[in-house]
DNA sequence: GTTGAGCGTT
């Protein structure tokens, strides 16, 4: 069984696949992790066309010459898309994703030098930049450097491996991206009019990235919208402060992240907030009471939905 | 002269 590698040509995500003991891909097993695709295709070597499978019985049946290392896209059915789909379409035309950059490299030899490392990344592909960091002092390698490919696809087989350089394993990774756990999906939206609706926010932020949800508190409306990326690092992207939507200056920031009912709960406690309803959905805090008591509810980032 | 998780003098 070997793996091969499949992207959605609209998701960020390229996802590895089994194959089965006669080396075809299970049609089952392409849409249990692509639920639209259709079939698979690849980018030609000789002709530069993308190339379809032979799908038979089920089956995705692989290229003359094997499965190979590339790429596959899938083929999504035409007119039967959903309005998730066309969200995520709009992601592929958003710059952040489908680029190439400098790729850290750690775990280096410390005897490891450029044109060692240069040469062993050549094998996937064109090499533009290559370096390794050293004490600016003694020039010794600190054990790690950072690569840039000229091909996005080249980035993509790199990054879904692990390297060996000169004997050592090496991880190959986008610098300073965070992982699931750390990453924040959210932007946090504040000083929405109260004439700005959901599809308001989805048009204006679709151009960011493919978005899973936007959430604006109604009843009473307060002011402030949160847009849920699917992907954990494009909040961190959009530059945060002013933002114009429809004539409405928004102030964006990047969500905290969502926090456990309890946590939540510690936290509000801890800055002086407290549960007016005693379990019912409404925070204020204490200050408030020296007010009329009809005061506006205190909103912040990091609020729960 | 040593080391082994990390995140880049320009």
């Amino acid at each position: 069984m070997t793996y091969i590698l499949v992207r959605s040509p609209d998701s960020d995500e390229t996802v590895e696949l089994p194959t089965e003991d006669d080396n075809s891909l299970c049609l089952a097993t392409l849409t249990a992790q692509f639920p639209d695709a259709i079939g698979l295709r690849y980018e030609s070597p000789e002709t530069g066309a993308m190339r379809g499978l032979r799908a038979s019985e089920g089956k995705l049946l692989p290229p003359e010459d094997g499965w190979s290392n590339h790429v596959y896209f899938c083929t999504i059915a035409k007119g039967i898309k959903r309005k998730v789909d066309q969200d995520v379409d709009v992601a592929s035309s958003a710059k952040s994703k489908m680029r190439t950059v400098d790729l850290i490299v750690l775990g280096l030899p410390f005897s490891c030098d450029e044109s060692t490392m240069r040469e062993y990344f050549s094998q996937y592909g064109e090499v533009v930049t290559s370096e390794i960091k050293k004490d600016s002092h003694t020039g010794k390698s600190k054990g790690f450097g950072f690569v840039h490919f000229k091909d996005f696809d080249s980035q993509i087989q790199v990054l879904a491996k692990k390297h060996f350089i000169g004997g050592r394993l090496c991880e190959v990774k986008i610098p300073n991206e965070k992982t699931e756990a750390e990453a924040s999906h959210r932007l946090f939206v504040g000083q929405l009019n109260p004439t700005i609706t959901e599809d308001d926010l989805k048009e204006y932020f679709s151009e960011f990235g493919a978005i899973a949800d936007t959430y604006i508190p109604k009843n009473p409306f307060r002011g402030f919208a949160f847009i849920t990326f699917i992907d954990p690092n494009v909040a961190a992207l959009i530059s945060k402060g002013e933002h114009v939507i429809k004539n409405n200056r928004v102030k964006v920031l990047e969500a905290t992240p969502r926090l456990s009912k309890s946590k939540a709960v510690e936290k509000k406690e801890r800055e002086g907030y407290y549960d007016r309803n005693n379990g019912g959905g409404q925070w204020r805090k204490m200050e408030e009471d020296h007010y009329s008591g009809k005061g506006s509810i205190t909103a912040f980032p990091g609020d729960r939905h």
